[in-house]
DNA sequence: ACGCGTTACTGACGCGTGTTAGTCGACCAT
DNA sequence: ATGGTCGACTAACACGCGTCAGTAACGCGT
């Protein structure tokens, strides 16, 4: 059985030196090689169908064009999590685009904690893009103080670290701002996740600002925590609706306004007509709600390719913003309308 | 600046050679070295904070300890498979196992056909899963039959390369059952994707049998195909209804299934009263459907973990069966109900 | 004839590790 | 004393490539 074709091979089948070869197969310009001994090179390299070894030329350029992707996220959240594979699309496009590959780490918050550390102390990535990291997170800590490229998806506050995020305050703003635009008054609030997300945080603090910027108080009795998953979004819906009255509710993910809208159903109060609900993500199968749902769009595939680049331009030592965030877009369906529909509904 | 410390730094520190240090590292049981001899090392290692080179273990050692997943799907399938995420979390944490970490490769059937083909030649990885592969790929036919190892998910009749799937005919059957057992006759079916894919045909096939084996014909008016996401469903639903009647309909896919559902609805069919619906994939939204679907539960991270298996037993060349099936199970909820009550519910 | 630059290469080192074939004592049976 | 075995280790090569420093040939102006 034939050993693997080496550069060497290249070079002798070809009749020039092994370094000649590693001038061609890498392209390099600022070397002078006359095309027909570029020619040559190359279709001896086909001849003899030759791919360079990658571990080996990773341990000479000390690189090793792979970037990692860590999911610090509970099985449930990565589950739930329906864009992420969207995300994880623009990431490994954006990688594509310089010759990287992208490796996933899924790990657990509560599992072994300095896992990921060994992927880019090992230098089996040159990179990591951060998702779903918290705040406490030792290793993360430790790794960001010396310095490695490391890119958060998501927000950090305090953390000297590049991150790349969606606008989740903008996008939660204009969400409630389209409740309060149709007449909405008392608008609840389910968020996606517990408060100590910062991405729950934020859309939380775009609900408080359109409220407080239309000269409405941010009641505390009309918030209730969601956690990822529709079961979290029914009972939060039914801690609300026990506990108080409402005729609108910004649910901070499509998933948890799923669960929101079967207790709803179950209560007895329709959407739109009684109650008008907005939800966050815009998930595919949002349109296909019953009624189809008004929500927040979030870019999933450009915000892995905004992450990408971040952590590219990152590691190749250009220069990159310290944040960047994209923006989000209304997208208005079926579940929300105006309040007067809602008393013509209930007459009926 | 410090260079990251090798293994040499570590012999050094220990007072022991290199090759000392690399037996301690790999904890190799053939060779015997005395606990306190380890322990130097050891703890030589720990004040060095040396962490081994990836790339050089990975030259010397032949071996990469990386598998891809290759996604060969379009970038509408890869979104809208909501139970995908499962199956690279069970992929991930059958590699971890052994040491393994997982490459993902998002490679639209259209794109460059012989990217994934690089990955391995140029022993990026060591071996493969392929998902959602097509027959007639030429650069996967030019690797199975190079013998590299590369395992399959899905079905791929005619291949001589191992795969590893969910009982797709079984699992339809199943659904199709449940339907006939509460009295339906006119049973339709919408089928996931279009049926040159095999997970399509096996779920009709299913569906067939089911129908065969009860004495009653499978027309092809009742048959529509569907295309992996909601808006596909939808269409297919509205295509049966103008064309026949029926009283079940089993759709070969949960999301697929939401469309045809909103289909029902505008048409003024009600679920389960006037038209049993069984769905197939029992996404985490199945369960907060209007109303809650009935389902066959494919267990999207127990598949990737035997992918996983079944490729690291190919790699460290343990015998491996060519085909592994998992079973499904069929979920009842509130879109199935027996004809009697689609009279009952009419009457009303 | 000479210096100088340019073109087109090449020799050899280094990257950090795994592993084979040994070395060197010490211990034991003969 | 001698031969042999075993434990504990090590020297040195191999893995395949990137790259620096260098060189030989050639042209060209003076």
């Amino acid at each position: 059985m034939p050993r693997r074709p080496t550069s060497a091979d290249v070079a002798s089948e070809a009749g020039v030196s092994r370094t000649t070869v590693s001038f061609v197969m890498n392209g390099r310009t600022d070397i002078k090689i006359p095309p027909e001994t570029r020619q040559r090179v190359l279709s001896a390299a086909e001849r003899l169908g030759y791919h360079p070894h990658s571990p080996a030329r990773q341990l000479a350029a000390g690189r090793s064009h792979v970037i990692g992707l860590v999911l610090r996220q509970t099985p449930e959240q990565i589950a739930g999590d329906a864009v992420l594979v969207d995300t994880l699309r623009g990431l490994a496009s954006a990688a594509r685009t310089e010759g990287f590959r992208v490796l996933v780490e899924p790990l657990p918050p509560n599992g072994p904690e300095s896992s990921f550390e060994a992927l880019l102390r090992s230098q089996h990535a040159d990179g990591l893009v951060i998702s779903g990291p918290r705040t406490d997170d030792p290793s993360l800590l430790a790794l960001a103080g010396e310095d490695f490229p490391i890119v958060i998806q998501g927000n950090m506050p305090g953390l000297s670290v590049a991150s790349v995020d969606v606008d989740n305050v903008a996008g939660a703003r204009r969400a409630v701002e389209h409740l309060l635009g149709l007449g909405h008054r008392r608008i609840a609030c389910i968020t996606n996740a517990a408060v100590v997300y910062t991405a729950a945080q934020d859309r939380l603090a775009g609900y408080r600002t359109a409220l407080g910027a239309a000269g409405l108080p941010a009641l505390d009795e009309l918030i209730e925590e969601g956690a990822f998953d529709a079961p979290s979004g029914h009972a939060a819906m039914k801690r609300l609706l026990a506990r108080t009255t409402f005729d609108a509710v910004f649910v901070a993910s499509d998933v948890v306004a799923l669960g929101a809208i079967g207790a709803l159903r179950e209560a007895g109060r329709r959407v739109p007509a009684d109650v008008s609900v907005v939800g966050f993500d815009d998930i595919p199968l949002a349109a296909y709600f019953d009624p189809p749902l008004t929500t927040v769009r979030l870019p999933a595939y450009e915000l892995g390719q905004a992450a990408g680049r971040a952590l590219l331009d990152r590691i190749a030592e250009r220069s990159i913003p310290s944040r960047t965030l994209l923006p989000t877009e209304l997208i208005v369906r079926g579940s929300t309308a105006t309040p007067s529909s809602q008393r013509l509904s209930t007459a009926v």
